[in-house]
DNA sequence: AAATATAATGAACAATTATTCATTTAAAAA
DNA sequence: TTTTTAAATGAATAATTGTTCATTATATTT
């Protein structure tokens, strides 16, 4: 099979995740995915095997562009408090402009759908933004008793909530709402 | 219709969180559930007029279950930071013992089942930890200038995360590390 | 114990959804 | 333009899954 039009590999994957956004992954046929991205049933079966196999493919798709967005202008000149602001504020971002791809990601997880494979890749994702924890307890601005881990999970933990919520309409993000939200983080993970 | 044996039902609720738990909503058949709950497929349908219908019904029985949980062993009597510990660690446990309560209720509000009836329930169990930080307020031990949502947000997000990466073994909760955890919450949201 | 009522069963049926493939449409090459 | 090749179509088919119901087992009443 030679390489297949990419531009409508995007058109499918963006289909999927809207559907999946709203109706998640059980909700998601064939047919209304075909409907949505204006083809028939049948041409999805000329760029994918199979449906997990659709589903398999846009996991791994997302794993790969997602960490570059993380660390969009992040310089390590910044003093470290900026830097991290960057990447938290970049994260909060990325949740809230690719909400359905976080949707899609946590009900694959736990699908009949998921291999072995993907499982590990999932991990894969945290690694720069220890590096980061790292660079604070180097400085001394990060709490040096608590692991890394506990540290990151804070710092997501937030950001995953007020992504969610601010998606749903139950509650708006504003610029002096971000800058309260990274000064409470700030203060639970400051030495 | 007469009523049904309460104790079959809590043992196909309990069968079908398991499954959901496992391969997420997408994943359950009523063929699978009714062996898990050792029935027959067709009494499924004695207990419940159909998929739909039971699952609302898990979903509505979940909601009643679970306040109370939270406020176990909660004095007002307490000194303020005492009793936020408290009602912190109950809700971690609730999240550590009752995982598979966690996938269902967040798959199923984004699955083609929920009905917007079911979406509104959801909001009421905010309520009884909203007072609790108001709480906080009056005694001027959280910071005033700052939301209760967001301070809510900020420690729900938290706990989430570390429940999930414990059951997903990722990263196992001990003693030490519920203290450190909890350390860094008051830290965030202290005056 | 017999009669009656209720619950449970699981194979048969219905509905939905995934997948295929003969045919059409569009594009590229001759 | 004609011929050849690739891509797209969507109705037909296959597979899966939801639901029903005649029958059997179990419990309750007389």
């Amino acid at each position: 099979m030679r390489l297949k039009d990419e531009a409508k590999i995007a058109i499918i994957y963006q289909a999927a995740l809207e559907l999946v956004g709203r109706e998640g992954i059980a909700g998601l046929t064939m047919h209304k995915l075909a409907r949505r991205a204006n083809l028939a049933t049948g041409t999805l079966y000329i760029y994918f095997k199979n449906k997990e196999a659709l589903f398999h493919s846009l996991y791994r798709h997302l794993y790969n562009r997602t960490d570059e967005r993380f660390f969009q202008g992040y310089k390590p000149d910044l003093p470290f408090r900026d830097g991290m602001k960057r990447i938290w504020i970049n994260y909060l971002r990325h949740r809230v402009e690719h909400y359905e791809e976080s949707v899609f990601l946590e009900q694959y997880a736990r699908s009949p759908y998921i291999t072995p494979e993907d499982k590990r890749l999932s991990e894969s994702m945290k690694t720069p933004f220890h590096a980061i924890i790292q660079r604070g307890k180097l400085e001394q601005l990060v709490k040096a008793d608590v692991d890394d881990e506990m540290i990151l999970l804070l710092l997501l933990g937030f950001i995953r909530e007020l992504a969610h919520e601010h998606v749903g309409g139950a509650y708006e993000i504003t610029q002096e709402r971000i800058d309260k939200a990274f000064q409470l983080s700030w203060d639970a993970v400051k030495q």
